[in-house]
Parts: structure tokens; C-alpha cells; sequence
DNA sequence: GGCGCTATGTGCGCTGCCGCGCAGACGAGG
DNA sequence: CCTCGTCTGCGCGGCAGCGCACATAGCGCC
């Protein structure tokens, strides 16, 4: 695993398109430079573009209370954000928010809405990606109900890894209690946990993945399920 | 609310296609009377057919150890079982069980994608009951990570009594236990509380709500977000 | 009428996480 | 170099839910 480096920036849904519909589909793109912490999408508000990560990632956060919020979902280069639009409705109940900062491909909606309708390669990759994301929060919803927080902590390194494809990204603990629904606290225990076990590495927000295979085994099976799920589904 | 008669039998996700499209989903369908349950969709095999209930109502379940599993939906008249065939995809990771036992419309997974492919009113309605099915799902994580069980349980009452469309209904306390991923000992807990408020009567697995009005200001906001949801996106 | 199964209620010690408050440690900027 | 803000670590009391074990009470069945 290569360490620091940036994979090729592309969409795994888009490259699997074939070359006519592709062609189109970015011709309806714009490239776009993700900024950390911007929000995408908030709840309540027409949804005004799709966004395809190519080298960045999204959360998609559920707010529940005024207080609290729950990660849900998180999105890179495998999928896209604003699947409501291909579902004929334009807003959902998640906000979006940029997790990994990066370049993207953005659509606006009334496009993505027509070439959904034009390309049915488009339309089925689509499909089968919300088929995909359906499995995938039901499975993090047991998951959050089930397993303790050092096993989501893994779980959720790994899923993050592999969308920043790099084994160093930034990340506080402050910001993690907030994803895993926990205290900071929580995180800390959990992280000093995996960072004695010589999993991980951290330091005031950087941190860095030592040993992927420790991790694996130290996380729920939620992120191989997840894994599995994804390369059935749509891969 | 009339206490324990059946609403005419129909689901509301057919009845609002335009005849035409109406006469001929119904063509496709087959009546069968669900039993309670029964198993209607296992993980891991072909869907071999789709649901629409019409008083009775299905659970979804989503395994996540050998030992554990949640239920992370609730299907009654107002939506369908299946739609994963909607989106291109034979299969599920979540086990669809019979919950109020009833009558329902059966159709083949082969004539539903048929129909979807002709119906244009067929497939926009599935499509926006996917929609809420992703925010309920979301909805339900967040629920199960930060409410009490209690409140979770109150919630739980308020939409089986919309899907049975009746005050009275079975269900026993270890079933609850397993529905909601909890101790069978904790669901004594909250249901007597709830019993002891005057919401609810119960006894040997008939469980009566008495007060719908107390019985959703013990519940969590889920339960009105849920309803609400549902209304903007799918009525 | 008695037996057994199912459903419900209780007690006890434990664990994981909670809220709150505080302290040390590192880094950036003046 | 010092200050301030951010990030990390810890202690303490409390609570919700866990696992286990046991007690009671209806109900069906023979």
C-alpha cells in the first residue's frame, strides 16, 4: 500500500460507463475543488447539484435532535452524492458535508436529471448505487446500535482510508465523537487503544493508519460487510 | 380512531396510479394472506417476488453478528416490499418477516420489472418510496443510537398501530426485545412505564394503545419526522 | 384437574458510555 | 519568548442497558 500518494482522480461510477456515455456525462461536469468542512447540502433546501468525488470525500450527517447528529454515510471516489435527484425528488433528510478536501466533479441537477433520462448506463450504475447505499445504512445503523466505539473507530479509519486513499489524513477527535455519535472522550480511549496496539499513529489531528490488517481485525465485521456489499452491488 | 376495525383493504402506493396503470399493476398482482412470521425474503437469495400490503405489514431486518440483528423498517399499506428489484438488483442484506399477519398483493419479481418499464406512474411512485425509505433508514440509526428505550418503544407502537390500523395488536415482549436490539428485560421496563402512564395495556401479547396522544410525546421526535417524511415525499 | 409452555416481572453485579470539569502539551502568531 | 487557541488525556459520579438467574402467572392440552 503506497503511502502518501494520490491515486489516479477519477469516479469509479463514471469510468465504468462505456465511452459514448461517459463522454456525455462529463461533458454535464464541471470539475470542482472540495473545501474541508464546506457544507454541500442541508436538509430543507432544494438540492442544486450532484457531486462525483474524484480524489475527495463527503459525510452525509443525520441531525436528530437540535443536539445531536449521526454519520451515516460517507462517499469518495466509489459513489456520488445526490441520489435523491435520480429518485425524482429533490431534497433528502442528510446534509453534506466535505469530510476530505479535493477535487470533484460536480452536475448540476437539472443535468444530472437529463442525462439519467438519456444515458441508461448512467442510470443503472445509479440505481445500483443506491441499492448499494439502502444495505449500507441499514448496516450502519446496527452497527451503531451494536458494537463498541473502538470497533466503529476502526471501522470508520478504514472506510476513510480508502476514500483518501492515503494511510495519513487530518482528522481531530473532537471531529470523530461527532461522526460516531460518542464523547471526545470516548475517542480518546478508543483511539489510545488502537494507537498502543500500534494500529495507528496520531498526533493533533494527523493521523496515520501503521497497519491496515490489525485494523481490519480490530473493527466489526460492518466494514467488510460494507466492503463485500459494494464489489456484489455495483463494483 | 375506531378501535379495532379493519381501513378498506388497499395500498396507497397503487391506489394513487392513474387507472390505466392501476388496472393493469393490479392485473399483475396475485392476493395472498400473510403469515405471521413467516419469512419472506432471506439475504443471500433471489427476490423471487415483490409485496404491497394491504392490512398487514412486514419487517425488515438486518442481521449483523450470528447473535444480533435489528429491525431497521416497517412496511405496512402505505409502501412495498422489494424495491431493491427497482433499482436492477436481485437481492438484499435485510430479511423480510411477517410482522401483522393479512392480506397482501403478491407480485413476480420478473412482472414488476416489466411493469416498472412500462408504467411510467409505477415507477416515479417506487422511486419516491425508495427516497423515504432512505431517510427512514438514516432516520432509524440515529434513533436507535441516541434515544432511550422507552422512547423508542413508544415509537415503535405509534407505527405498528398505523400499519395495523388497529389499537389492539400482538405482540409479545421478547419479540419487541429483538425488534428494537435490546434485553427482553429492558422492554418490561419501558413497556410497564408506559403501562403504569395509562398509554398502553397489555397481556401476554396483546398489546392494547389506549393513548395515542401521551403515547407520542413519550415517543422521540422520530416518529413525527418519520410521518412528516413520508408526507412531503411520497403523499 | 394437573402438567407444561409461554409470557411477564424482579434482583444483582457489571460494563460502556454519559456529563462535567480540569490539566498538560503542542503549535502558530505576535 | 510568551500567549492563546487547539488538541489530547484523565478523574469522578451517574445512568442505561447487559447477562444471568429466578419467581410468578396465565393458557392450552391431555
Amino acid at each position: 500500500m503506497p503511502s502518501n500518494q494520490r491515486a489516479p482522480a477519477f469516479n469509479h461510477l463514471l469510468k465504468a460507463l462505456p465511452e459514448r456515455d461517459l463522454r456525455r456525462a462529463l461533458e454535464g461536469c464541471e470539475p470542482v475543488e472540495l473545501v474541508f468542512a464546506d457544507v454541500l447540502y442541508a436538509p430543507g433546501t432544494p438540492m442544486a447539484h450532484v457531486y462525483f468525488p474524484t480524489a475527495s470525500f463527503i459525510s452525509l450527517i443525520m441531525p436528530i435532535d437540535a443536539a445531536a447528529s449521526l454519520e451515516v454515510g460517507l462517499i469518495g471516489d466509489e459513489g456520488m452524492f445526490g441520489i435523491a435527484l435520480a429518485l425524482g425528488v429533490d431534497g433528502s433528510p442528510m446534509r453534506a458535508v466535505v469530510q476530505g478536501a479535493g477535487p470533484a466533479l460536480r452536475m448540476e441537477a437539472a443535468v444530472f436529471v437529463r442525462e439519467l433520462a438519456r444515458s441508461d448506463a448512467l442510470h443503472r450504475a445509479v440505481d445500483r448505487y443506491i441499492a448499494f447505499q439502502l444495505g449500507q445504512l441499514a448496516q450502519t445503523a446496527a452497527c451503531t446500535r451494536f458494537h463498541v466505539v473502538e470497533a466503529r473507530l476502526a471501522r470508520w479509519l478504514l472506510m476513510t482510508q480508502d476514500r483518501a486513499h492515503a494511510s495519513t489524513f487530518h482528522v481531530t477527535q473532537e471531529f470523530l465523537a461527532l461522526m460516531l455519535g460518542v464523547r471526545r472522550v470516548g475517542v480518546t480511549k478508543a483511539a489510545s487503544a488502537l494507537q498502543r496496539a500500534g494500529l495507528i499513529r496520531y498526533n493533533r489531528g494527523n493521523m496515520t493508519v501503521l497497519e491496515r490488517r490489525g485494523l481490519k481485525a480490530a473493527s466489526c465485521g460492518c466494514y467488510k460487510a460494507d466492503r463485500d456489499s459494494y464489489d456484489r452491488i455495483v463494483g
